[in-house]
DNA sequence: CGTTGTATATCGTATTGCGATATATGACCA
DNA sequence: TGGTCATATATCGCAATACGATATACAACG
């Protein structure tokens, strides 16, 4: 915590950063309303589908891709159910678990919505880059004239 | 649209961006818990404080800048003002507007928060820009077999 | 000045994630 | 085998917060 204080230049990448990130994420929400799920059910079958390749997701599973409480995700999958874009299957091999998969209608949702988010990251990629390595540029900067006092005026953007 | 088939390796990528994303903003918010601020009120701090070099930020500002509704921004502001964060203060210009800006201790907060997450960034830039670029290298593969002579696996589902 | 538009505020509602708790199954061991 | 502990899922009441609909205050412009 080198108690550096931060200019406004930090706080303006910091925030334009953020900013990026919302409007991703502004954009994946309405791209899912637009197709019937709502925004924690687009993410749940994401993970779902992402996981089948290495045997079928749990409900534990989901909660960490998710970064959300057990409980949580047992309530999100009650309604990935009723919705019909999920299927539950107890685990033959260890009874506690619920295997998850989904349904025709869960994976052609998916589909249409992965397309158009790997459109979209396509477009805006360059931009959450560019801020990113922005940041790296400008701390690497500062470190370097409170270390040595010289300009390390590296890769102009 | 390009009906081309999704694979798995494109769930895996939007699955693993997504995952790195959510990570960020676990760790922000609970950077944002531990010095007693909610997320949305880091959040509303940070757009607020970047505002201030071009002028002070107004309520709708801040709404633009969180991508929310107005009356959420206004009782996001109602919250803070109540926290002893942010002031109130009408535009001497013109009566509708609310002008906002930083008390002692919101400007301290933020100044922490905004250290550790200059710092979080720095570590996981990498890992983003990565991500990204993969998305982005992989589809112009995908697009240039796509483009001359391959599979043209139609709309199965 | 009256009409229209913009900025902020208020209120009831709905969604959703969480903590606390319960139940079922597996694991381990004496 | 029976007991204890750990793990996985499920249930329930609660709290936070964003929203739609609506209201108020001010500005702008004819």
């Amino acid at each position: 915590m080198a108690d550096a204080r931060l200019t406004d230049e930090d706080h303006e990448m910091l925030a334009s950063f953020r900013f990026a990130l919302r409007k991703f994420i502004a954009f994946s929400e309405a791209a899912a309303r637009r197709d019937g799920l709502t925004p924690r059910q687009h993410q749940a079958l994401l993970g779902i589908r992402a996981m089948q390749d290495r045997g079928s997701a749990s409900v534990s599973d989901l909660a960490a891709f998710l970064i959300l409480q057990h409980n949580s995700a047992v309530e999100l999958v009650d309604r990935l159910v009723a919705a019909g874009f999920v299927m539950r299957a107890t685990d033959p091999e260890d009874g506690r678990r619920v295997r998850l998969a989904l349904t025709e209608s869960g994976e052609a949702r998916l589909a249409a919505l992965s397309q158009t988010h790997l459109d979209e990251l396509e477009q805006i990629g360059p931009e959450l880059r560019h801020l990113l390595t922005r940041i790296q540029r400008y701390r690497r900067r500062v470190r370097g004239t409170a270390r040595n006092g010289a300009v390390h005026c590296k890769s102009r953007s």
